[in-house]
RNA sequence: GGCGCGGUGGCGAAGGGGCUAACGCCGCGGUCUGCAAAACCGCUAUCCGCCGGUUCAAAUCCGGCCCGCGCCUCCA
C-alpha cells in the first residue's frame, strides 16, 4: 500500500504523491510568538513532525517550512504591556519555542521564515494583487475582494453568500465587503511600522503565509498543515491570494489536526483552559507527552488530563523496559553485527530466532500499512506494541543459539527507525545536568548491593531498594544484572 | 440559523458489511524471582448511544431520534 492522506480539500483520502519524485514540499503554520506554546500548539508541531520524520522514513527528501507570525495585534498589546519593543517580544517567545519543541524532540524545520523579515516580498504581493483587480486601497488599508475570486470558500466547503446571511461578520467602515479580509493595516500612532505604497502600517495575518509559502516552495507545493481552527478563515485566504497571484493550485494537499479538549472543550487562549507545554513537560516526560499526542489519530478530538498523561508515562515505560532488555540481550549475544560469540560460521539460526525476525519483519510492514492509511499513528503503536510483546517473549527465553544476534537486531532496528525515528519516542528530552554524577552514586550504591547479594544478606539488599525507591531510583535484578532507572523525567 | 465531527469494555483508543471487536492503562488470578520489580500467560464488551430499515450477513451502509463537541470572530 501507498501512503494515503485526508485531504481536506477533496474530502477523502487520496494516494499521496509529490509533484517532484522522491521530493516533499510542505507548510506548516507556525505560532504568533506573543506568549510560551500550549499544548494545543504542541500537537500540530508533534503530528507533522512526525508526519516529516514518515517522509523521510518512506525515502523522500522533505523541504519543510514553518513561519513564525512575528508581527501581530497580540504582539504589539503584550509588547504595551511589558513596555518593551515589539521584536524583542516577538524575538524572546522564538526563542522559548524552540526550547520546547527541543524538549519534545521535535526536529527542526528546514526554514522558519519570519514576517518580520520579509515585509518587501508581502509589500510586492500585496501590490501585485491590486494590480490583477483582486484587491483594492481604502485610507491606508488594503483589502482582498473576496467576491473577485469566484473558488473562494472551496476549502471550507461554505458558499459567501451563506457566511454573509449569518450576519455576524462586522462590517469595517471601509470594507466594500463584510467577508473581504485585510492585506495591509495601516499603522495606528505608536504601532510598529513598514513603509509602503498605501502609507506606513504592517501586513495583514493571512498574506504572510501566502507570500512565505510561495517564495520558499513555489506556486504550487505538495503538502500544508495547521490545527482545524486555521481552516476558515486563515487557510481559506491563503488559496485565495495565492492562487489570485499566480492562477495555479496552491497547496495539493491540506492537512488538518483535531483539537485538544478539556473536558471535552477546545483548549484555547481565550478560554482559560488551556496549559503552556513547559508546565506540562516539568511534570510528565517529554517521551511520554509524545506517546499521549500520537496515541489518538491526529483528526480526533484529543482530550486533556493529568490520568492521561499519566497512563502515558506507564505506557512509554513499558516501551523503554523493552527496549533496555533488547540492549542487554544484544549486547550478550554478541552485539548488532552478529559478533563471532554465538554464532559460529555458516551454523543454521535457530528456528526461535527465524521466527522472531519473520514476525519483526511482518509487524513491520504492518507498522507501515497504518501509517500508509493516512498516518494512522494509533494503530502503528498497537503494533509496535505486539511487537514489543514477541520480543520481550524472545528475550525472557534467554535464547543464545546461532542467528540470535541477527534477530535481536532486526527488532531493534524497527524500534530505532519506526519507534525512535518516526514517532521519536525514545530520545529527546532534558540533558543530564549534573555531569554523571547522579549515575556514578547510583552505580557505587549498586555494587555495594550487589555485595550484599553476594553475601544474602537480603536486608541490607533490600533496604538500599527501598531507600533508592523512595529517591525515584527503580531497581530492577535482571539475568544480566541490576537495571536502574529514574521514575519521571 | 448554516456547515461539520463524534458517541466502541472500568478508563483511553483502533477498527469500519462476514475472521476470537487490535492495542495501552487499571483490576484480579497465575508463572518466573531470595524477595521485589520487570516480563510473560489467563480473566475482564455475546457486544459497539437509542429505534427502525437495507442485506444471506451490520458495531461497520441508510433514515430518524437522543447526547457531546467544533467552525462560521483572534485561536493549533
Amino acid at each position: 500500500m501507498s501512503l494515503h492522506l485526508f485531504n481536506t480539500l477533496t474530502g477523502t483520502k487520496e494516494e499521496f504523491v509529490p509533484a517532484e519524485p522522491g521530493f516533499v514540499r510542505m507548510y506548516v503554520c507556525g505560532p504568533t510568538t506573543y506568549n510560551y506554546i500550549h499544548l494545543g500548539n504542541a500537537r500540530p508541531l508533534v503530528v507533522f513532525d512526525a508526519l516529516r520524520r514518515y517522509l523521510e522514513y518512506r525515502g523522500y527528501e522533505v523541504l519543510y517550512v514553518q513561519n513564525f507570525t512575528d508581527i501581530d495585534d497580540k504582539i504589539i498589546q503584550r509588547a504595551r504591556e511589558e513596555g518593551l519593543p515589539a521584536q524583542d517580544v516577538a524575538a524572546r517567545y522564538i526563542r522559548e519555542f524552540f526550547l520546547d519543541a527541543d524538549a519534545l524532540n521535535v526536529r527542526r524545520a528546514s526554514l522558519y521564515p519570519r514576517v518580520s523579515r520579509h515585509i518587501g516580498d508581502i509589500i510586492r504581493a500585496v501590490d501585485d494583487l491590486i494590480r490583477r483587480g483582486y484587491a483594492y486601497v481604502t485610507e491606508g488599508d488594503v483589502y482582498f475582494s473576496v467576491e473577485k475570486f469566484p473558488p473562494y470558500g472551496k476549502l471550507s466547503r461554505r458558499r459567501p453568500e451563506e457566511m454573509m446571511a449569518g450576519a455576524r461578520v462586522e462590517v469595517g467602515e471601509d470594507k466594500r465587503n463584510p467577508l473581504d479580509f485585510a492585506l495591509w493595516k495601516k499603522a495606528r500612532p505608536g504601532e510598529p511600522a513598514w513603509d509602503s505604497p498605501w502609507g506606513p502600517g504592517r501586513p495583514g495575518w493571512h498574506i504572510e503565509c501566502s507570500t512565505m509559502a510561495l517564495k520558499y516552495l513555489g506556486p504550487s507545493f505538495d503538502i500544508h498543515g495547521g490545527g482545524a481552527d486555521l481552516i476558515f478563515p486563515h487557510h481559506e485566504n491563503e488559496i485565495a491570494q495565492a492562487e489570485a497571484l499566480t492562477g495555479r493550485p496552491f497547496a495539493r494537499f491540506w492537512l488538518h489536526n483535531g483539537f485538544i479538549t478539556v473536558n471535552k472543550e477546545k483548549m484555547s487562549k481565550s478560554k482559560d483552559n488551556f496549559f503552556l507545554l513547559r508546565e506540562v513537560l516539568r511534570r510528565f516526560r517529554p517521551q511520554a507527552v509524545r506517546l499521549y499526542l500520537l496515541g489518538t489519530h491526529y483528526r480526533s478530538p484529543l482530550d486533556f488530563a493529568d490520568e492521561y498523561l499519566e497512563e502515558a508515562e506507564r505506557a512509554y515505560e513499558r516501551l523503554a523496559n523493552a527496549r533496555a532488555a533488547l540492549d542487554e540481550a544484544l549486547a550478550a549475544a554478541g552485539g548488532r553485527e552478529g559478533g563471532d560469540t554465538g554464532n559460529p560460521e555458516g551454523a543454521e539460526a535457530t528456528s526461535a530466532a527465524l521466527e522472531l525476525t519473520e514476525r519483526v519483519r511482518s509487524l513491520r510492514s504492518k507498522i507501515e500499512g497504518a501509517l500508509d492509511d493516512d498516518f494512522n499513528t494509533a494503530q502503528a503503536l498497537g503494533v509496535l506494541y505486539e511487537l514489543v510483546r514477541e520480543l520481550n517473549t524472545f528475550v525472557n527465553r534467554g535464547e543464545k543459539g546461532p542467528g540470535t544476534a541477527e534477530a535481536l537486531a532486526e527488532a531493534a532496528s524497527v524500534l530505532d527507525e519506526l519507534g525512535e525515528g518516526v514517532l521519536g519516542l525514545f530520545s529527546g528530552g532534558k540533558q543530564e545536568e549534573d555531569g554523571g554524577l547522579v549515575a556514578g552514586l547510583v552505580e557505587l550504591i549498586l555494587s555495594l548491593r550487589q555485595d550484599a547479594r553476594r553475601r544474602k544478606d537480603w536486608a541490607t539488599a533490600d533496604y538500599l531498594r527501598d531507600r533508592l525507591k523512595e529517591l525515584g531510583i527503580i531497581l530492577e535484578d535482571t539475568p544480566h544484572g541490576v537495571r536502574w532507572r529514574l521514575r519521571r523525567g
